[in-house]
DNA sequence: ACCACAACTTAGTAGCTACTAACTTCTATG
DNA sequence: CATAGAAGTTAGTAGCTACTAAGTTGTGGT
């Protein structure tokens, strides 16, 4: 079940001095999965990052040492104040190398997040920021989330999804997960992207699907995927 | 002497199912000295990647196993035609990269190899054949080095060098070795570039400094300098 | 022709990351 | 409140890359 080695195998930190990009990869996992209180958990963290659960223990424990995570024992991980710097770092470099390929280099909004995913951990910051000038310094990538400053400060504003809107309501679409093409591209098939409004025209019980109005056309959409894109509420209705 | 760890640590080869940045490092180590029949000697590699020769000998064993080079015990590698492959589109990628970064990213000419270094790892094959066709598919990089094509062929005429010049000979600069950030930035302040004219003035006995003339004004250029600057000479004088 | 020295290889070590298998801890359920 | 099962950890293995130290090979100079 478990597939083929993934980690074909080793390779250099990319720069000056640094973590290695898996490191950096469990940085950027735990700080998106920490963003409630409770500390990451080894499993999820493992899912997430598709490796085995004793791998993450190992890590944690490294990422310790380098006083960049706290490990709580059989509980999780937790971001230091160090850690967590990393990785918002790491979530800029991404995400304006994500605006850049889209904008720049014609990159289907779609399929930007793998290229992004590597490039993060080889560019520079001088090639970060230059892209960043390039675009006027944007606030949010292409899937509406937003960027944060290279003094670490971001918008971590909780949105609601589509999935806790009640039936009527209307709201604009913010943001939404980037982490599955498949994903993406079914959302942009239906006009589903940031700016975008859309209706719940109804709800099945049971956490049954969604009914959505989007540009008067309207698309029957599970939990999982009305939970993965962000919406602000309208005022009226 | 020998400097402090150079390689932090290991991560996965950047892209699907490939070779280690590491591996990739070598073949175009030996690519760029094997241009003379010899192979590459297992010193010559080591001291170009700045690593132990003991390193060397290890990794040919590898690269031997996957097939990309040939060694010959105590002689040397060669790549098989394989590697020159894998080789050749390295050095794509890196041309195309710089070009990219220096016409529009703004970056320093001579600091540009660098970031190339990194990004060609990490780059996908579509990400880069997109930063072709938007400088409109460039033959060159920015100093003057032929880039393959896709199909992997590249312009591998030999030049000669300054050094090579006869008193009294007008030259073409063509290209410069691109791996020293200290080297091209002294090229350019004499304003030796690709397309620039320079005449051999003078040249001291026993190796000694070359007195070019550029854009009227004489230098004198060290011999291991003129090596590394590739010129057309002029058929006249 | 020999030998000293340079060039190269082998052996052993280490760090990073990931794996599987086996064991420990935690917790929710009966 | 005892315990089964989930969650997590440890132990042992493996691949990659690099290192040092020590041994081997090859060759140029006398």
């Amino acid at each position: 079940m478990t597939a083929a080695r993934r980690t074909p195998p080793t390779a250099p930190a990319s720069r000056a001095g640094e973590l290695t990009g898996q490191a950096e990869d469990y940085l950027k996992a735990i700080y998106e999965m920490g963003q409630g209180g409770e500390p990451a958990a080894t499993n999820a963290i493992a899912a997430l990052l598709g490796i085995a659960p004793a791998s993450v223990s190992g890590m944690l424990q490294r990422l310790s040492r380098l006083g960049l995570v706290q490990v709580e024992r059989y509980r999780g991980a937790r971001l230091t104040h160090t850690g967590r710097g990393v990785a918002l770092q790491l979530i800029r470099r991404h995400r304006i190398i994500e605006s850049y390929l889209v904008t720049r280099l014609g990159f289907d909004w779609a399929m930007v997040d793998e290229e992004a995913e590597r490039l993060e951990h080889a560019a520079s910051t001088e090639l970060v920021e230059r892209m960043a000038a390039a675009l006027g310094h944007p606030t949010e990538d292409p899937h509406g989330a937003p960027i944060p400053t290279s003094d670490g400060l971001v918008d971590e504003r909780r949105l609601q999804s589509i999935a806790d809107l009640a039936v009527g309501q209307t709201a604009r679409v913010v943001r939404m997960s980037d982490r599955d093409s498949e994903f993406l591209r079914y959302l942009a098939a239906m006009g589903v992207r940031p700016g975008a409004t859309v209706k719940v025209a109804a709800r099945a019980p049971f956490d049954g699907p969604v009914t959505l109005t989007v540009r008067g056309k309207a698309h029957q959409v599970g939990v999982a995927a009305a939970g993965r894109v962000y919406v602000e509420a309208r005022a009226g209705k």
